[in-house]
DNA sequence: ACCTTCAGTTAAGTTATACTTAATCGAACA
DNA sequence: TGTTCGATTAAGTATAACTTAACTGAAGGT
């Protein structure tokens, strides 16, 4: 059996109908006209030497050969697709997308965006601002910043400080709550955002570790980190702050962290790119100054003590 | 951005180049001159605006671009090739490959095989006795039969009848071992094909089933199902034989199971095919045929008792 | 029943693409 | 130093792809 592929614009011509299943609407997609895509198909037709589609009265469906061709051609070019816009993002070395969730872009790229715009007038950055699934090649991201815990399978992933967190809190509360005992009056906030840590790093995790009685929340719970500690800014009470999400504002005195000992949670940011594009210029760049910014505060998460998780029973 | 696609000759002609890292063989593998194909990379580099091959003394290496676009261009290509194939197999009504395990293959296709090709004389039948994970486009296969779970996600599946074990032995043997307990006295052999299974089909759970101590089978070990089956024929002792497997041979007296119990093992075999084929003329006829043959011998396996799994603790 | 519209087809002619041949280039190898 | 190998370039040709324009046949409206 000839197993060689017939010609390709008749293969594009049958993808095309078949997802619309019409003719004219694919001969507008492939701005040639109904005459032009008749004969294509029927061309990839006689090269098989059977009908891929059934002409009805006036709309047309697949036959068996059709069926069969129609997903694997439509994924086919989808992957062409993709991996045409992937070579030519790589020649682009003025923009740059990134993506991350919500607290990442508001307590630790936001207020450092300016810094990196300074050091690279030449790129252009843009943002998206979601916890969504990525698809690098499908939505022009070129950078993604994740926090779990991997690994992440067929991409570039260069995981970034670990992760703890540790009570914070407004400088002028350090005084009316000195001890960690003390915080059972204190209004905890809960942040539901690492709620799917395993083991856990809640109130609970934090107390525990102390070795101290448990600590019960009873305060307002945000779904997203960076409203609880907006929230704590805002002077409502104490929360469990992350790494990232925290230091800057413990570095310039806007929040403290006065028990010094933090919780490891496991997890990690990371940053994430396809495979091969991390030696492209922008993006390479912004690795290095995510880097360098990370080190910048690095004196302050190593003047804390990590706590040991006991060992549970 | 234009995210069109360029011309797919010149896409086939850089997959063909990428993968043989060679302007040269790629033309050979392509049917051209080397010039058609030096001339298609470049119109391809143009349409891109950047070069995708850096031209070296005497060998090319894939640039930045070339290397993001490389991967899914080779993908893509086998996918149409391999719906291509498949549309072309689907036109093809007379021949009809199978796979099977070699066990299914001895034990219930092999003794049943000249009946079907005396009912479609007009099928062209191939066999292909492989476990090993199948590749409907790749391998040329129309059918296989799998045992296990599933489900078979993106095939066509039709679960055949349940599966049960039981012992089997020799007519002859049967008055030697009239109880289950008297199988403490005979060569009990061990069939590792169904070891996969969770929960276990085999002598521990068939005896527990039975509600006696447990049969600790201390008689050779098998890695095929249709050879322990074999070793039961040649009278060397007692084997758990699968329904499918040794029910002709119950059926026609070759062999027992003089107990009448028999353990379900929640597996089955399954009639897969990829999706849409199945109503291909053929595939039909074998499937329509296999569920006949099924029938055939209904009634015996309806004289068995269908054993309780003791719940576990 | 009539005309109109719509979706696909067919035929003829044109344009653009893909290909070949043949000559050229440059580095590696003997 | 000449030879060979792999890629390139130029010129010319074949053919694939497309357009225009006329046609078919069924649906739908009045």
């Amino acid at each position: 059996m000839a197993t060689s592929l017939p010609p390709l614009t008749a293969l594009r011509a049958f993808d095309a109908a078949a997802r619309h299943m019409s003719f004219a609407k694919a001969a507008e997609e492939l701005n040639v006209t109904p005459a032009a895509l008749s004969f294509q198909i029927k061309s990839l037709e006689e090269h098989l030497g059977a009908p891929l589609f059934r002409r009805l009265n006036r709309a047309v469906e697949l036959t068996d050969a059709g069926h069969a061709l129609a997903p694997d051609a439509k994924a086919a070019f989808e992957m062409l697709t993709n991996g045409w816009r992937a070579a030519q993002r790589m020649q682009d070395h003025q923009s740059l997308t990134v993506t991350a969730g919500p607290a990442f872009t508001a307590k630790w790229l936001a207020p450092r965006l300016f810094q990196f715009a300074h050091e690279h007038p030449e790129i252009e950055l843009r943002f998206s601002a979601t916890l969504r699934a990525m698809d690098f090649a499908r939505d022009d991201i070129d950078v993604a910043i994740r926090f779990g815990y991997g690994p992440d399978p067929g991409l570039y992933s260069l995981p970034l400080a670990e992760e703890w967190v540790t009570p914070v809190m407004l400088p002028e509360m350090a005084e009316r709550y000195p001890t960690p005992e003390s915080l059972r009056e204190a209004v905890l906030i809960i942040d539901d955002s690492v709620a799917f840590l395993d083991p856990p790093a809640d109130w609970e995790a934090w107390s525990e570790a102390m070795g101290i009685a448990p600590l019960v929340p009873t305060g307002p719970r945000f779904s997203q980190a960076d409203h609880a500690l907006d929230a704590v800014l805002a002077g409502t009470g104490v929360a469990l702050g992350r790494r990232a999400l925290v230091i800057k504002d413990l570095a310039e005195g806007r929040l403290v962290a006065p028990y010094g000992k933090v919780l490891s949670t496991g997890a990690r940011f990371r940053f994430l790119c396809p495979e091969g594009a991390e030696t492209r210029l922008q993006i390479e760049a912004f690795k290095n100054w995510m880097l360098r910014e990370i080190d910048k505060t690095a004196h302050i998460a190593e003047s804390f003590e990590m706590l040991e998780r006991p060992i549970k029973k």
